[in-house]
DNA sequence: AATTCAGACAACCGCTGCTGC
DNA sequence: TGCAGCAGCGGTTGTCTGAAT
């Protein structure tokens, strides 16, 4: 089995492979059906990333660099996501550049790149728990009108523990969802729980996580342009509830009061042991 | 001219989730 | 329900190339 970089002579068997013959799939059996002695993993990677038609090559253009970002901002390190948002880029090319650089950029400004939100290293007695509202999209608090788990256990995202039971950003009271990434992965899997039979949510299929998506990444329409680093929980709310009507998302989703974004500014005690280490 | 170093990119590896049996 | 096979994902490592010394 070889390894190593691909000559133009295992390139050419393997487009021609994948183009006259059966497409792509069946990677475990493509190499010793196309003459290749590489694993199917191997050629799968290589017609992905380099050898596909759609694949764009060159620079990276100022607005896909700005798309990535805002992209990032959303969704943290979910590179085919973003890949699928950025017509002809491949995720792994998109991580290349974005850990070569896009990370240093935020640093160059005083953000953290995994976080978005400023790098604060000294204590900060007046923070009063707005960090919670600070860290990127993630505290956007949404739920559904009928309460119930969705996940269980510990499940690190952007870098912060989410479980459930012990984060504080989460109303184990009522089970509520505080997270758009949360959000993101229902409305991304259509929601798999609905087979409940008293379920009368509608969940949105892709073109409309399509569509969310678009929305959110104009993320100054979410902001306070006194404090650009914050997500207003007011802003966000009307348009979440004109989202509701404008992707058709049913019945699924409200805003959280305002009172429950207060309630959380307060919980800051606890926070710290979110924070990656 | 030779060597070292850092940046950019390609490729690999381990893991996860999905699907079919 | 459990298992195996598979595709896909993200972190990491390897390789190449050009600039600096």
């Amino acid at each position: 089995m070889k390894k190593g970089p691909w000559t133009p002579e295992e390139d050419e068997l393997l487009a021609n492979y994948v183009k006259r013959r059966e497409g792509e799939g069946l990677w475990r059996t493509l190499p010793k059906r196309a003459g290749l002695l590489r694993c199917g993993k191997s050629c799968r990677l290589r017609w992905m990333n380099y050898l596909r038609p759609s694949v764009k090559r060159g620079r990276i253009a100022p607005d896909e660099e700005d798309l990535i970002l805002r992209l990032h901002r959303l969704l943290g390190n979910r590179w085919a996501l973003i890949a699928g948002r950025i017509p002809g880029r491949t995720d792994n090319e998109i991580k290349n550049y974005w850990n070569s650089h896009l990370s240093k950029k935020p640093i160059n400004q005083g953000i953290d790149p995994r976080t978005h939100k400023p790098v604060d290293t000294s204590p900060n007695p007046n923070s009063s728990g707005t960090y919670a509202i600070q860290t990127q999209a993630s505290t956007l608090t949404l739920f559904p009108k009928k309460p119930r788990p969705i996940f269980s256990g510990s499940q690190p995202v952007n870098g912060y523990n989410l479980d459930l039971d012990r984060n504080p950003l989460v109303d184990n009271s009522h089970k509520n969802l505080k997270n758009s990434d949360l959000l993101m992965t229902n409305l991304e899997s259509g929601h798999e729980n609905s087979s409940n039979e008293e379920d009368d949510m509608e969940f949105c299929n892709g073109e409309t996580f399509s569509s969310f998506l678009n929305f959110l990444i104009n993320e100054n329409e979410f902001t306070d342009p006194q404090q650009p680093n914050v997500i207003s929980p007011s802003i966000l709310s009307q348009h979440v509830t004109s989202s509701m009507q404008t992707f058709n998302l049913g019945t699924v989703w409200e805003a959280a009061p305002t009172s429950t974004v207060a309630a959380l500014e307060d919980e800051q005690e606890g926070l710290d042991n979110l924070l990656p280490d």
